[in-house]
RNA sequence: GGUCGGUUGGCCGAGUGGUUAGGCAGCGGUCUGCAAAACCGUUUACGGCGGUUCGAAUCCGCCACUGACCUCCA
């Protein structure tokens, strides 16, 4: 039952039983960042949906292979006016830093934003710039398979050619014959035959920083096919999973069937997974649009567009509070109300390490626990998770005052589903909050609210509230109960 | 114009034919010296019109609004 799990794919849109290619081995690929700016919220989309499924796919007993690309070899900007230059040569120029340095300066911010998300760093995280004799390589075979063609010093996948034999556009929908009638049209296209025709090699100007010798003259290669390579030497010709955001449907996962096929002849990826877009104010968050947050932003709260930080498992519990396929709307609204239910969440946690069992149980802890998998199984529906959970945070709040029992199988089977679901599997972690506290300083708490309780004892109210305040001052949240008194770490 | 989506209560967000989603906010109550926390109760919903059905947020049709993508922006 816990095997049995249902995933959306794209290509068939519908949700289909997952079945491994090799058993207990699942090969997941999903595209990367390209590295010359800050990570943004939208970024940390994809992240963490998929280091959901990792995660899930992982504690359901397979072993994975996860492979996340890093894209540092730059594409073009700007092409419409045809003063199209590397986005990382670009920023190198201006900041007077080899491309290298603008590449690994991003790379280690980026890690860090995802350690801070609590984002399991992949089984491997290939570079392209490492890449590129295999990349070489597969221009040279879809050549020699016919399905490119050399024009200028570049090398262009046939589009119309392929799709005789073949369906381009099976992914995203699209139907050559229209998008023939249909494109944009843009500069610098008299080189291809076909203006849907995509770079493979792009031969390199004179002022190109990045670039690379090849049979063909000195050049890059083509955006798209990076993935196509890096997936299939790490995972094999064909493999499981690919993942990545909506937006990238068409054409870059279209252009990856396509080289694909036309270099070994098989379509390399079982599922296609796409998780939605973060919206602002209804729009899509994009580098391009310059309407986004980046994650040092959010965590800082240095950023006009919000009125307070908020912490990483915030942003992490907020994402996660949408199902992947849905749009999630931006506010700080949401966020705050995020941030409180995440409070709740983790309070909840404390308290169920110190709940005491009883005899017997008032409340169903093996059903709550199938529901999450039921949950997670149908299509890793980590909102209806937490709905089940936020349900259990009811019923631990209600043992705690003594309103409901719980025997204590259910208590070690509860502190289980626990450890499962929220640590585990949703990837949250306790923060500060939760970390094993300091023994000197729960000690030290302890007696001063031993103090405070003579105080109120005395009826010397003045006293007593006073030491409430400044205790909350420096981060601890007195909770007084009918015999005695409880506090927290905030 | 084309392809694929979306429209749920004050906010976010599940839910594909009949049963309370959940969180945040609000209101009332319990507890408390007061508060906080917690618990109990509770208000506000399914874009519009028509159809199918005993019954539709959920299926079908039309309309409105809106989002992503349309080839080297990721």
């Amino acid at each position: 039952m816990q095997r049995s799990l249902y995933l959306y794919n794209t290509l068939t849109r519908k949700k289909e039983l997952f079945e491994p290619l090799h058993a207990p081995f699942v090969g997941m690929y999903v595209c990367g960042p390209t590295v010359y700016s800050d990570t943004h919220l939208g970024h940390s989309r994809p992240n963490i949906t998929f280091d959901v499924l990792f995660r899930y796919l992982r504690h359901i007993g397979y072993k994975v292979r996860y492979v996340r690309n890093i894209t540092d070899v730059g594409h073009l900007e700007n092409e419409v006016d045809g003063t199209g230059e590397d986005r990382i040569g670009k920023k190198a120029r201006l900041e007077r830093l080899e491309p290298m340095e603008v590449v690994q300066y991003y790379v280690n911010r980026f890690r860090q934003n995802m350690a801070q998300l609590n984002v399991l760093p992949p089984s491997i995280e290939p570079q392209a710039s490492g890449h590129i004799i295999e990349q070489q390589q597969m221009v040279e075979k879809i050549l020699s398979n016919g399905f490119a063609y050399e024009s200028n010093g570049s090398i262009y996948f046939n589009v119309e050619k392929y799709n005789k034999s073949h369906n381009y556009g099976k992914l995203s929908g699209r139907v050559i014959d229209e998008l023939l009638e249909n494109t944009r049209v843009l500069d610098g296209q008299e080189e291809k035959k076909s203006s849907f025709d995509f770079a493979l090699w792009k031969k390199a100007s004179p002022e190109h920083i990045m670039r690379w010798p090849s049979k063909w003259g000195e050049g890059f290669p083509g955006w798209h096919l990076e993935c196509s390579v890096m997936s299939t030497k790490y995972l094999g010709e064909q493999f499981d999973i690919h993942g990545g955001g909506m937006d990238l449907m068409f054409p870059h996962h279209e252009c990856e069937i396509a080289q694909n096929v036309a270099s070994t002849g098989k379509e390399a990826v079982r599922y296609w997974l796409h998780n939605n877009m973060i919206t602002i104010n209804g729009q899509k968050m994009a580098r391009s649009l310059g309407n986004f947050i980046t994650l040092d932003d959010l965590f800082s709260g240095q950023n006009k567009l919000l009125v307070q930080a908020y912490s990483p498992m915030t942003i992490r519990f907020f994402i996660l509070q949408a199902q992947y396929r849905s749009t999630v709307d931006f506010s700080n609204e949401a966020l705050q109300a995020a941030e409180k239910g995440f409070q709740r969440m983790m309070n909840a946690v404390q308290t169920l390490h110190k709940l005491k069992h009883s005899e017997t149980s008032t409340i169903d802890v093996k059903a709550l626990q199938n529901k999450c998998y039921e949950a997670m199984n149908d299509d890793i529906n980590t909102p209806v998770v937490i709905a089940n959970l936020f349900d259990s945070v009811r019923w631990i709040n209600s043992i705690a005052e003594g309103n409901e029992s719980i025997s204590a199988s259910d208590l070690d089977l509860l502190k289980e589903v626990y450890q499962t679901f929220v640590f585990d599997i949703l990837g949250l972690t306790g923060e500060i909050n939760l970390q094993p506290g300091n023994k000197l300083v729960g000690d030290l708490i302890s007696m001063v609210l031993t103090m405070r309780m003579d105080a109120k004892t005395n009826k010397d109210f003045k006293a007593s509230d006073r030491i409430r305040d400044e205790l909350l001052k420096i981060g601890v949240v007195v909770k007084d109960k009918k015999d005695g008194f409880d506090w927290e770490i905030k």
